[in-house]
Formats: C-alpha cells, sequence, structure tokens
RNA sequence: GGGGGUGUAGCUCAGUUGGUUAGAGCGCCUGCCUGUCACGCAGGAGGUCGCCGGUUCGAGCCCGGUCACUCCCGCCA
C-alpha cells in the first residue's frame, strides 16, 4: 500500500462507493459555506470534489489551507445524490467523503493562480514555471509534447532507424550562427562550441556505416529570438540516411509526419502526398520559399501588360521601361467588398515599408472596365488579357505591386497573408504540407556583393559533376529542400556531397580555400577520403511541430522551462556571474564595455 | 543593432480636455452561511500610477530620457 495514496485524483467512480481511499493532490478550489466545505483535489491525472463537515476536528484546518497546498486526504467514496452530479468532472458522480487530513506541504499566497483559464504576464509566467505548468492548457500542451516524441522514436525505429547521441561539447564552426562557446580548463584559451546542430556528427556516422540514424538532438545557435524561435536551445529530430536520393528521405519523413499528425490532431491534411515545389516556382507564385499552402492566393506576373500603348498607367509604365517588375494577386469575386476593405489593404502594405498595393475591380457593363483609383488606366483589351494571365473573371479583384523581384516577393507574400486573412480564405482546421526543392547552391550576399552559399554548404550540386560550370556559380542548384506546414519552415535538409574533391571546388567558389576546409571541417573531410557513402538527410524542428499539433503561435506554449527573448532563465536566473576562482582556472579576464 | 506595442492594487483591466480623496472584477483578510462545483452574502485591508527628469498653480494623463516584458526587421548555413 502507498503510503499517500491508494488512487489518483481521475480514477475514481461509482464502482469504489463505500470504499476507503487515500488521495493526495494539490488543493485548486474551496468552496466554504461555512459549516460544509467541498474542495477539489487535483493531480497529474484529474480532479476529485471531496467534502468535510464542521463536525469533523479537521475542518478548521482546511478551512484555513491556502490554494495550491499539498494534502493528503483519507475519506470514504460517496455517491453524489441527483442534482449534485457535476458531469463535467470524470469523478463527477461520486465525492470523498473526508475522515481525516495531512498537510504535506503549505502554500503561500500564489503570485498567479493556478485555477482559471485567465492570462498573465509572462514574466511571472516565466519566473513562476512551475505554477504556470500546473495549470491545465499547459500541462497538456508538455504531455502533447512528450506523446510526440516517444511516438516519434517508436516509429523511427519500426522504419529502421537507431538512434546515436552525440557530443554536446565539440568544436566552433565557421558556417551558420553564433557559436555559444565553453572555454576549455585543459586547454587555456581553447574552446569548444555547443552544436548548431549535430551535421558532421551524423554525416560521421553514415561514414561509419550505421545506415540509418535519427536523435530528438538538441541545438544550440545564439541567436535572437522570434515567437517561434527560442533564443539558445531547441530540439530537431535530426536524420541520416545512407545509399539514398532525395526521394527515399521524403518518403520516410512524408510518412513520419502523415502518420504524426494523424495519430496528434483532428485537423484535416490537404493532401498526404506532399506537393513538390521548386524553390524557383515557390518566389514567383507565392513570393517566399515557405508557403501557407491553406491559402489559395497565387501571384502572377504581368509586367508585359505595361508594355501596351493601350496602358496608361504611367508610373508603374516608366518603371517597368527601367527593369522594375509588376505581379498581382486576384481575388475572386470581390467587387462588392467596400472602399474600406482595400484602402485598408493599401495603409497596410505602406505599414509595411512597401510604397503601397494598387487595385481595380474588373466589372462589366457595356464593356468590361476596371473600377478603382487605377483602373481607368488599363483598356479593354488590356483588361482581357490581364484576366487571361491569371484566370479573372468579372467581378474580380486585382492587386499590384511594382518594384524590383525582391522587394515584389517580399511585399506579396506578405499581402498574400493578409489578403486572405481579411477574406477568411484560410481553413483553419487543415495542414498543408508541402517539400520546397531545387535550391540554388549559391546566392548573392547583398551587403558584401559577394558568392555565399545559401543553405547548407556540404549539400550536393544537382547534374552532371563533369558538366557543372563554376563560372556560373548562381545557377547551379543543389540537392537541397524545405520541408513546409502552414506556411513554417519545419526543416530543411540535403542530400550531401560526399566527395571530397568537388568539396574543394564548391567551397573555392565561396572564397574558402582547400587549407581552410582542412583546418575548419578536418573531421569530416578527412572521413571522406577513406570511403564514404551516398548519403543524406533532414532534420525537422520538434517544438514547431508541437506547436502545429497543439494550435500555438508561441513556442513557450510548448516548452517546459523556456527563457526570455534576452535569453535569460527567470526561474533559475541564467545567465549568472561566477566568481574569480571560476575565471582564473579558465584563464578567462571579463572585459564588459558600455 | 533598429522599429512597434505594453507597463495603474498580488492578478486582469478602467481611468474623460491636465483639476478634490485613483476605481471595478478576481484574489487576500474578517464575519455569516449544510450541497457547492467560477458557491453566495456583508464588511475590510491593499497603490512610489515601471523608474528619472522636465513643462505647469496643478501630471496616472503632456514632453525628454531610461528600464522591463513582448512582437517584428536584421540575424538564424
Amino acid at each position: 500500500m502507498n503510503k499517500y495514496r491508494s488512487h489518483n485524483c481521475s480514477e475514481l467512480s461509482e464502482k469504489e462507493i463505500n470504499k476507503s481511499v487515500l488521495l493526495s493532490g494539490w488543493l485548486h478550489r474551496k468552496r466554504d459555506h461555512g459549516n460544509l466545505l467541498f474542495l477539489d483535489l487535483r493531480d497529474h491525472f484529474g480532479m476529485t470534489q471531496c467534502v468535510i463537515e464542521n463536525n469533523n476536528k479537521y475542518f478548521p484546518v482546511l478551512e484555513k489551507s491556502k490554494p495550491e497546498t499539498v494534502l493528503k486526504i483519507s475519506g470514504i467514496v460517496v455517491k453524489r445524490t441527483s442534482g449534485t452530479e457535476n458531469l463535467d468532472l470524470k469523478t463527477g458522480k461520486i465525492e470523498i467523503s473526508i475522515k481525516s487530513v495531512e498537510i504535506l506541504s503549505s502554500a503561500k499566497e500564489l503570485p498567479m493562480p493556478v485555477f482559471g483559464e485567465q492570462e498573465y504576464p509572462e514574466e511571472i509566467r516565466l519566473k513562476y514555471r512551475f505554477l504556470d505548468l500546473r495549470r491545465e492548457e499547459m500541462h497538456n500542451n508538455i504531455i502533447l509534447r512528450s506523446k510526440v516524441i516517444s511516438f516519434i522514436r517508436s516509429e523511427m525505429l519500426k522504419l529502421g532507424f537507431l538512434e546515436y547521441q552525440t557530443p554536446i561539447l565539440t568544436s566552433s564552426s565557421p558556417e551558420g550562427a553564433r557559436d555559444f562557446l565553453v572555454p576549455s580548463r585543459l586547454n587555456p584559451g581553447k574552446f569548444y562550441a555547443l552544436p548548431q546542430a549535430p551535421q558532421q556528427f551524423k554525416q560521421l556516422i553514415m561514414i561509419s556505416g550505421f545506415d540509418k540514424y535519427f536523435q530528438i538532438a538538441p541545438c544550440f545557435r545564439d541567436e535572437d529570438a522570434r515567437a517561434d524561435r527560442s533564443p539558445g536551445e531547441f530540439y530537431q529530430l535530426d536524420i541520416e540516411m545512407s545509399f539514398v536520393e532525395q526521394n527515399d528521405i521524403f518518403e520516410v519523413v512524408e510518412k513520419l509526419m502523415v502518420n504524426l499528425f494523424n495519430t496528434f490532431s483532428s485537423k484535416k491534411m490537404l493532401s498526404e502526398k506532399f506537393p513538390k515545389i521548386p524553390y524557383e516556382d515557390a518566389m514567383n507564385k507565392y513570393g517566399t520559399d515557405k508557403p501557407d499552402l491553406r491559402n489559395p492566393l497565387i501571384i502572377q506576373d504581368i509586367t508585359e501588360i505595361f508594355n501596351r500603348d493601350d496602358v496608361k498607367f504611367d508610373i508603374f509604365k516608366k518603371l517597368v521601361k527601367s527593369g522594375s517588375i509588376v505581379r498581382a494577386i486576384i481575388t475572386k469575386n470581390t467587387k462588392d467588398k467596400p472602399r474600406s476593405f482595400f484602402d485598408n489593404i493599401d495603409k497596410w502594405a505602406k505599414e509595411q515599408g512597401a510604397s503601397g498595393l494598387a487595385y481595380f475591380t474588373i466589372e462589366k457593363d457595356e464593356e468590361i472596365k476596371g473600377k478603382g483609383p487605377v483602373g481607368k488606366f488599363f483598356s479593354q483589351e488590356a483588361l482581357k488579357q490581364i484576366m487571361k494571365i491569371c484566370n479573372a473573371e468579372v467581378g474580380d479583384s486585382i492587386f499590384l505591386a511594382c518594384g524590383n523581384k525582391k522587394e515584389i516577393e517580399k511585399i506579396l507574400s506578405l499581402a498574400r497573408n493578409k489578403i486572405a486573412q481579411s477574406l477568411n480564405l484560410i481553413d483553419k482546421n487543415l495542414f498543408a504540407f508541402c517539400w520546397i526543392t531545387d535550391y540554388p547552391m549559391y546566392e548573392l550576399d547583398e551587403n558584401s556583393k559577394k558568392i555565399i552559399f545559401s543553405h547548407n554548404p556540404f549539400s550536393m550540386p544537382q547534374g552532371k559533376l563533369s558538366e557543372l560550370n563554376f563560372q556560373k556559380p548562381l545557377a547551379i542548384k543543389a540537392y537541397q529542400y524545405d520541408i513546409v506546414c502552414n506556411g513554417i519552415e519545419l526543416s530543411s535538409g540535403a542530400i550531401r556531397n560526399h566527395l571530397p574533391d568537388l568539396m574543394y571546388k564548391l567551397f573555392a567558389v565561396a572564397g574558402y580555400t582547400k587549407k581552410d576546409i582542412d583546418d575548419k571541417f578536418s573531421g569530416m573531410i578527412n572521413a571522406f577520403n577513406y570511403g564514404a557513402p551516398p548519403h543524406g538527410g533532414i532534420a525537422p524542428g520538434i517544438d514547431r511541430i508541437v506547436m502545429l499539433l497543439a494550435g500555438k503561435e508561441n513556442i513557450r506554449e510548448v516548452t517546459l522551462f523556456p527563457m526570455n527573448q534576452n535569453a535569460q532563465d527567470l526561474m533559475m536566473q541564467a545567465p549568472s556571474e561566477v566568481n574569480e576562482k571560476q575565471l582564473k582556472e579558465l584563464s578567462i579576464k571579463k572585459d564588459i564595455k558600455n
């Protein structure tokens, strides 16, 4: 017999009536009638109502106990009389008639109540995280996270993968995010870095002949936070496979995601076969490489219209002559929307830093014409051509943006979301996955005008290796891909480059010498010279998957002990000062500028 | 590094054009109450209006600065 309980707080029912039971839990809520007191006892599993009358010697003790006191209650299971049952509660047909009570741990007055669904400031929630986590919604989010992780583990094992741990203390890498550094006592002046991801290790695991790897891997990046991005640390489902092509990886991940999302959510999937969208198409049609496919709006290029003589929209025509392009978003059957709808979108676009969004509606009386501020600039023939390009009909409206490719992609991808939200076009009960494929190997850095890797420098370029044109690096595509769900990037991955000679050439384009690579990636590059299998992988973000499944917009809602935006743990008070002795041992001197 | 939002009781918030003693709900304390489940009723305590400075006869309110939290941009191969 357990010292604290015979049952948990959710399992008693009419079956146990008249039984003596022992329950332990938190005092969730008290209803004090003076001579009769009800209390809800709560634990991880649920809630049970207990009742005590003033003839019981423990009555005054309970009357004085504050919420969240931890109690051990012994009593008899009693059937509730009809009319006093609470069917919202699993144990609502019975209650415990209290015989005796022991206070296991008392609680002070709470900085934030556990009871109820009121919102509380982030600062208090983080400082008193243990209280926040007792609240039903947070508690359930964390349980969901745990179940998701075990489900993933068991599915991956079923798919023939094995889980391997990789080092947490490793070496700093020149590419990518800022590293978290850890000073080495035994090697004064030298530092370990926490892994931004186990990238090189998982490739080394393949080279070591293990074939299929996965890990629920902690990753550390010293970059600024966002709502969907923890500062410092996060978890990836890290995957790597040997002797595979891109599609083999897609198959595994699709199977896993479909299974996972169907198991943990009642929302439907737009398609269980995830569409594959080349990067270039995604940028053209959605203006972004993480499109929300629940949103039916598509961006169309209508630059050619502005070369017509019967189009009088001089501002745009002038810009087009000097190289700008014009792209449009069509909204179906919006001719009756009030003027304010259109103006709000235009105003919003200006707030986003764009020069605004021009718009008009296609109407027809005698002939087809454009209605709205810029509608008069288009002839009937021009409108017909627009309708043909955009697959638009009378009654539809058109939003236009003009500028260089990058500007337009940015504003129209935002506008696509904004307009869809305004028109309520996004089905919230849907998961829409897709693959974005064929990323360019390189891109031009805006500031330095240098060629840099656009994604992962260890990726395999596409095409016959003998025919790769290193003179035109921006045209080289890679076997690189992202998986996106509802506009959220879950992960990127790649087929890796396992050929050292090719790797030297690819890095040379981005300005790295052979020595740079030999120094910085010594472990991996050395291994490639002793027989490396073709391999590839991916690493979906666990936190974001759980966010999607829990329907939460903020990563802290699905993280047990998160840090705040300034990368501070308000509960543990990290980071903190350390004493001089520790610093001395590590050969470190502080030099703080302010 | 930059931009936006917020900051008034333990918590959620209201506070008019700058004008007497800054309010409400929840929580807390006291009393009453034997069928509640957001129990009810009566009473009470609780405030450096984030902080510093300025304008003014007078500042929660206006101005400048600063701090905290948050959202976004940059950043995150």
